[in-house]
DNA sequence: ATTTTATATTTACACTCGTAATATTAATGG
DNA sequence: CCATTAATATTACGAGTGTAAATATAAAAT
């Protein structure tokens, strides 16, 4: 039983709506997922299911419904996902990977001085607090 | 029959070795994986034979054995398999990934240096280049 | 209390993946 | 040419996934 279950392709569609909003009814995670997803009830309602077997979200009955919520946070999988991303394309290198998608994506002058500016700060950061 | 096809995480080991080195053959597939896999031969051959029936590689008969090579580039694999990612777990929003990265990775002053230079770079060809 | 109905649980089924064992084919040695 | 051997190809099998239908259960309405 690792901390961070593995989530599926499909199963993150239903984490993402959960994560937006929760506690959040099975219903409601249907109509919320992105227009381009045509999933019938049932099968929204057995990914919510697995969800629920790995432990990856709980819930508590109301009345008649359930309402779910996360019971991992989203910077917990983000980052489990990334990691795993991560070390199967580009061996584990981050730095190779960030350098990739910079090459690669299409930025605009706005979000290039916004990644500048991270940076700099980030580089300030780390000169004033202690290595640890 | 996507052009990429989906390599999965095994399968991404050895395309990663043949890319390296190609032509190449089953055996030396396997003797060049990283040392911490360990996959007996017929689980190496049996993942070399699933790219080869997904057309992600092909092979020239020399002899008694096979030798392989790549079908597809690492390039395109790794767009494709970063554009997955992406969508899965950022919503398709590159520029947010990278925020995410460049926030929670431990970047050395050398590495940011240096992704401060390919921004800066970048910034600079856009001026220059007529946009298309 | 019984029927309806909304909701959740169980079952289904074909495909991929990780992990090989077994079988077949082709080259090489004799 | 035939047997041995080395390399490839076929088959296996349980877990996970995408996709849902069928069934059971519990609440609401009558």
């Amino acid at each position: 039983m690792p901390r961070i279950p593995k989530i599926s392709e499909s199963e993150w569609e239903i984490m993402k709506v959960i994560w937006r909003s929760n506690p959040i009814t099975a219903e409601q995670i249907a109509l919320q997922l992105p227009a381009d997803i045509e999933w019938s009830d049932q099968t929204v309602r057995t990914f919510i299911n697995r969800l629920l077997k790995k432990n990856a979200i709980g819930f508590e009955k109301s009345g008649r419904s359930y309402h779910y919520y996360p019971l991992v946070s989203e910077q917990e999988c983000v980052r489990a996902e990334s990691q795993s991303f991560l070390k199967r394309v580009f061996g584990g290198a981050a730095d190779l990977m960030v350098t990739n998608f910079l090459e690669e994506a299409q930025l605009s002058d706005k979000e290039i001085e916004r990644l500048q500016r991270i940076l700099t700060e980030k580089q300030e950061n780390k000169d004033r607090r202690p290595k640890m």
